[in-house]
DNA sequence: AATAAATGACTGACTGGTCAGTTATAATAT
DNA sequence: ATATTATAACTGACCAGTCAGTCATTTATT
């Protein structure tokens, strides 16, 4: 556990050992993301993350506190790099805010809809209420985000004249709505009911932009 | 409290010992849906179960062949009480579609998010994967009706000219997404960012009916 | 360069505890 | 009396987490 006062400025490359530790770091990351999303939190064994990830049980916790850490720190590695690309979204400031809802949506249901993080979230949901402090990190760094992306796109879109002045509380909630349901839809009930994810944006952007509509 | 689709038709009054068996049932099933939902299927403990029951563990097991089928029977027994409650929404055949809707949407706050109820949806989200057949169940006899209904008012609307026509794949769905996010938000992130549930469903129907809206 | 010593990653059998489900026994209603 | 309902001790499987020992890689010595 004690690393990080830099003892290796002197070379840009790791070691071979150091290859290997991320990498095995990385595996049992991926194998803790699919045991988990597979059968739960409670249900998962730690042998079968080891041995998803071609490793013995003991290696786990080389690496891993507690079944707890693991399941943490995997919801964390998983969601974080999304938060670096968001800027993607922003990084247009000539589109107008219908546009600019439209990207946003699209961005939504793309990076998380449409990969192994519409897993997360549902073990968010499913698991939320049993780790406070994973339910406020998401929403901290997930939700907030969103939320406050969305209000400023709407405040744009008053301003603009685009869309209508409306009260909002749980406006922002109500926007993303439709993309959630769609990731839980998927999961849960598609074998079912299938649903084609482009065509379902493509009435929920309508529903809403509609919705808002001056 | 109140539900079991009555086998017991009969004018006899309930012996002492029938009664009281059902309503140990009844406590059992309580308990079950309160245990199941403070911790998910897996980390529920059938002793839990009984002693909020005030029972002893083998008593449970008088009653219920196996964890699963508890869990099983209470999700039917705390859903198909709705089912026939649903009724009571559509028994107006005067209203305009506009004012149906809003009150389809009423009902499911009222009856669902409102009440234990909002817990078993999560239940199913949680573990709908890992019981495959009460998915089903839930879809066919919940997720599919409600479905029907917001399809069939849609129709009126349209045919009334209060509605626009839209292009429905997954429309049912957008529309009722809002509700279900709410009744997730409530249990998940309510302690770090509370919602209030009656003017949510204001944001909600009026964001909804602006985007039917011909 | 070759060999030896040291390091650190990895293993898997083991433990301690938990819990679903069973059963022998007791209590209670009819 | 006897059939039904309840109990609580019990069993056996299961699994998170540990640890003594093995193996692979790196560093030091010659």
């Amino acid at each position: 556990m004690s690393e990080l006062i830099d003892a290796n400025t002197s070379k840009e490359a790791l070691s071979k050992r150091e290859q290997q530790k991320e990498n095995k770091r990385l595996a049992l990351l991926d194998a803790a993301l699919a045991v988990f999303s597979r059968v739960g939190f409670a249900a998962a064994k730690m042998d079968d993350v080891a041995h998803e990830a071609g490793v013995s049980k003991g290696t786990v916790y080389l690496y891993f506190d507690s079944k707890e850490t693991l399941f943490k720190e995997m919801v964390r590695a998983k969601m974080t790099p999304m938060l670096t690309d968001v800027a993607e979204v922003l990084g247009h400031p000539d589109m107008s805010a219908t546009e600019r809802l439209k990207a946003h949506l699209k961005f939504f249901y793309k990076k998380v809809l449409n990969s192994d993080r519409r897993q997360i979230m549902r073990l968010i949901m499913a698991e939320g209420p049993n780790f406070p402090d994973l339910a406020e990190f998401y929403h901290a760094n997930i939700l907030n985000r969103g939320q406050a992306m969305i209000g400023a796109i709407i405040q744009q879109g008053v301003a603009s004249g685009e869309f209508r002045q409306m009260e909002g509380h749980g406006l922002a909630q109500n926007i993303a709505a439709g993309a959630l349901v769609a990731g839980i839809w998927k999961l849960v009930f598609d074998r079912f009911q299938p649903i084609d994810l482009d065509t379902y944006f493509d009435t929920h952007v309508d529903l809403i932009l509609n919705g808002l509509k001056a």
